[in-house]
DNA sequence: CTCGTGTGAGACGAATTTGTCTCAAGGTGT
DNA sequence: ACACCTTGAGACAAATTCGTCTCACACGAG
């Protein structure tokens, strides 16, 4: 039901509640008595992505072997989250930005520390920042998903795309 | 006035022409009496963001020298749209995909036109598509400026930030 | 069968937002 | 001084959206 949600705002993330129903498939009383509000639908969705980014990123084991490897298991077992950071990276513009709750602490720190892992054994180059490094993995999430909704990627390609493009940008192989 | 409507909407996409108007330093009356509806306004963004594009893909002159320097150039020239696009990037989720104007055809095809460019001459690797590649560059471009406007970057770092990650990844020099 | 539960449909008022209007104030050029 | 234009402030109705309530219907368990 959150994954229906999910995928609708993503395309229209000002919708009616009214929209949001029917696009789930349920009448908008029945979304009310689950969800008292856009606020407490929207942080249901928060919730449910930070679980699925949590999974993930210890799916991943960002701090065993090399970190290039590691950044190849986080962008492939973000695949599936990728839709949620699409919705939430377009709606986290329009909060407050230290209401942001805490949890997002945690998979930003761990994500940081690959960076400063893989800057700090030499397989990174020192130019780039971790802090920017873990924004324009996010930007790249959410824009492959984005690119992939719109049509213009196949869905299959996600992981090649992001992990190409961060481990070694538009240089040859 | 424009410039000062599409910074306040970058933080606050929902914002009322109320609170917009009171941003811009002017009443919602007069707010009105220049653009009649959110529509035009979010227009008139548009049309001014496109004409900045134009004149920045004009200067980067894409078409001439390595495509590694002129990709260089592209980013170095979207700098001060930055902030721009990455308003238009967060609201052209909210719209019906089919009637998205024309104009930006026109960018596209010439940032699309670069990405093959490089290809074609071996500058740049044959695994990632050109028209990924203009979607990372959006996504980037906005991301970077996201994280100017959010106090994690420097502003002065945008143009490295966004070429080193283009053109290397984290790789090393 | 009967009860309880969950759901859909609809109606209602309240709050918000928007478009529009009027009027007074301030500035400009003649 | 005078006409002219723009703006700010406020009021007003219309539209939209939201929260809440009621009622009828379906469905499974006992």
């Amino acid at each position: 039901m959150l994954r229906a949600a999910a995928d609708f705002l993503g395309r229209r993330p000002n919708a009616t509640q009214d929209e949001i129903a029917r696009a789930v498939g349920v009448s908008r009383a029945t979304l009310h008595r689950h969800f008292a509000g856009r606020g407490e639908l929207l942080a249901a969705l928060e919730h449910l992505a930070l679980a699925h980014l949590r999974e993930a990123l210890d799916d991943a084991r960002l701090d065993e072997g090399p970190a290039v490897d590691a950044l190849r298991r986080l962008v492939a077992a973000c695949e599936p989250v990728a839709p949620y950071l699409a919705l939430l990276y377009s709606q986290s513009q329009e909060r407050d930005p230290d209401e942001e709750p805490a949890e997002w602490a945690d998979i930003d720190a761990r994500i940081v520390a690959l960076f400063h892992r893989g800057r700090r054994t030499g397989e990174f180059g020192p130019d780039l920042t971790p802090a920017w490094l873990t924004d324009a993995f996010y930007s790249l999430v959410a824009g492959a998903a984005w690119s992939i909704q719109a049509g213009r990627a196949a869905s299959r390609d996600f992981t090649q795309m992001v992990t190409d493009l961060m481990l070694r940008g538009v240089s040859r192989p």
